[in-house]
DNA sequence: TTGCTCCTCACGTCACGTGAGGTGGC
DNA sequence: TTGCTCCTCACGTCACGTGAGGTGGC
């Protein structure tokens, strides 16, 4: 057996909160009171065991992250994470709401073209059989004789 | 004449630099300074005038007092303010072409609806002679006498 | 006992606002 | 000359991160 780290991947729920956070804190590269500082200030909440240690998820892991990106690298204060992160929400709900617009947009001119279509075809069809096979045409049924009557379109509203 | 003040309204394009640094500062309740610094951090470009004295716009004066607001009320830094003033203009993008697809959509779907139903229509008035006024049916041709025959539909390709 | 958790308190650093101080042109 | 402009520099305050210190349960 080589000394050589072993590494194993295990799968968890993204909302699920398993690391203490002493391995959150590693995992975010932050300091643990930080987190706790973080958790005061409204900007995360984690899950709670039975007895009261803090328990991160996946999810909170990569929160955390994007904090420490806008604090340290844009240099933002905990309040404008505060604003930003909402306003990205909204951003984004209101990006997935345009798309979906668009999609369902497309589709409706597509039934529309189509149902068109339908109606154009069903449409020439009642007067196809009329001109179908050659030799036929329609005309005024007052202009026949009652007797030679035989095929009626029912009469509409 | 009494000792009144009197007020006047003047009206001056939104974008126009007509504000020196000090009735900016006054209007903006901020300290002249203050307005400098904001300048020299990005957060604002007042134009110049041919001295090179500062002249803010009333849009100007607008922004200023929105980063005021957001600085002394929601407590958020200067980066934190350029990032949050951003976001806000491409929400606000977003949500005004999200208006426009709605709007859009609308009108299409009442373009198509009357287009359909004008096919309806054109199609039915090639028949509905036929069975209007009322006592008239369609008959085949073909049952009718020859000589009767007064009205004939063009056959289509 | 060790190493974690929980908490509160305190201090160093840094950003920001503002005041001082000196210059120049109506 | 007065009162504005321009600029730079410096200081006080406050937010934030982090360390210390004390508690409690596997």
């Amino acid at each position: 057996m080589s000394m050589r780290r072993r590494t194993t991947r295990i799968t968890v729920e993204r909302g699920r909160g398993v690391f203490m956070i002493s391995v959150a804190a590693e995992l975010a590269e932050m300091h643990p009171q930080t987190l706790r500082m973080y958790e005061q200030r409204g900007l995360i909440e984690p899950k709670r065991s039975p007895k009261g240690t803090r328990l991160y998820s996946q999810e909170d892991v990569e929160r955390l992250r994007r904090i420490q990106e806008m604090t340290t690298e844009l240099g933002l204060n905990l309040a404008g994470v505060e604003r930003v992160l909402l306003l990205e929400e909204q951003l984004e709900r209101a990006t997935r709401r345009m798309e979906q617009l668009e999609r369902r947009s497309a589709e409706m001119r597509a039934e529309m073209e189509a149902e068109m279509e339908a109606v154009r075809r069903s449409l020439r069809a009642e007067i196809v059989p009329y001109m179908d096979p050659a030799g036929t045409d329609i005309v005024r049924a007052r202009d026949v004789t009652p007797a030679r009557r035989r095929i009626r379109v029912d009469r509409e509203g």
